[in-house]
DNA sequence: CGTGAGTTTGACCAGTTGGTCAAATCAAGG
DNA sequence: CCTTGATTTGACCAACTGGTCAAACTCACG
């Protein structure tokens, strides 16, 4: 293992270079259908040198899961109570869709967790994950008691933005078959800004 | 095995138990993570007892998903042209949450195969259900032509309804962590109900 | 160019897993 | 009750997998 020292040129490399071999790799078969020898490969290494970088396989896994909640929550974190409550909702969905987009391995990553019943991932969801959906819960509900966006039960509304945006990553293998030539994501952000600004917009 | 005769009562009930045993490992720990093992086991069978039924790990898994598809997709099936369009999509909408409330790990387990790319499912959604939705986005394209339910891209329409369903099943573990003592199917019905008419329903 | 820390590897190990097989046991009809 | 086919099992195997280790190699630096 490299010394607790300020990491090498070497080892920058090749810790980049495995994270990103992983999530490759545990994204499209879970963490049990990975093998060390796979991910190894995919990162150019031998598996006894990855096991140099990394004490086991798990902790792999674990410091990719680390890095990847907190980027994955910093949309919801942006929404802004001073904001126009639906543009702002509107400005979240879209993030979320461009995010599945731009990082569909993440998507799946956690897709895969948390269809399996989140074994690895429950204490972080029940903690921090809790927390920041009832503050934001709050948030939305607080809009709808003044009038400003339709009524809603405003945890299910945070799940269904959720559920659209992440579809188009997780079941990218589904839409991109029965979509033919057309690029899923020319029409879905129309598609969605078009369906929470239907169901949000006050009765004038 | 078996011989090719009409199957003894033996064989029904245990070639049952294993599906059924085998429905509960698969969903929860995907293809690659669940053993011949743990099904036997579950099964209440030895494992070379359990292979005396199925040839394979893998044979079991194919009658399994090939049983699922029908199923899943009668649903859609029964959108019917000649039924009031708006009430037509809201049944269709309240079916498939209903099923992702009764039969969650169907639901999973399809979910499990597509996150990881479809690798055993490509074929069959390239051609039964390409078949399908191309019929059913016919359908709500000429009602949304006559003015009946409001315009949007029927793929897309489709696939949130899928998305907004199964993921009460698929992200069970999460939904449930974050809404506590309340239980997600209670206000699911009137959220996704109220979200497509307000959606879909066309301006006076 | 020498040297010591950092890096890489082939050989190896123990546990797991999918699957086989011959022998033992069971069930049902004659 | 006895025979025959259906069912069950313990012992076993080969392939795979996560992980170890000592030896070899590389590289930066004095």
């Amino acid at each position: 293992m490299p010394a607790d020292r300020a990491p090498t040129r070497i080892q920058r490399k090749n810790r980049a270079a495995i994270l990103e071999a992983a999530l490759d790799v545990f994204s499209s078969h879970g963490f049990r259908g990975s093998t060390v020898d796979q991910i190894a490969k995919a990162a150019g290494l031998s598996k006894p040198n990855l096991l140099y970088y990394f004490p086991s396989k798990e902790a792999i896994f674990n410091e990719l899961m680390a890095g990847l909640l907190d980027t994955w929550l910093d949309p919801l974190r942006a929404l802004d109570p001073e904001g126009e409550p639906l543009e702002e909702i509107l400005a979240y969905v879209q993030r979320k869709l461009q995010m599945s987009r731009d990082f569909p391995r993440e998507s799946r990553l956690y897709a895969n967790e948390i269809v399996q019943g989140a074994p690895r991932l429950h204490d972080v969801i029940a903690a921090d994950l809790n927390v920041l959906v009832e503050e934001k819960a709050q948030l939305l509900q607080g809009w709808m008691d003044a009038g400003r966006i339709n009524r809603a039960h405003p945890k299910h509304l945070l799940f269904s933005i959720w559920s659209l945006t992440q579809h188009y990553a997780d079941f990218d293998a589904q839409v991109r078959t029965l979509m033919g030539d057309e690029d899923p994501f020319d029409a879905a952000p129309q598609y969605l800004e078009t369906l929470y600004r239907r169901m949000l917009t006050p009765k004038s």
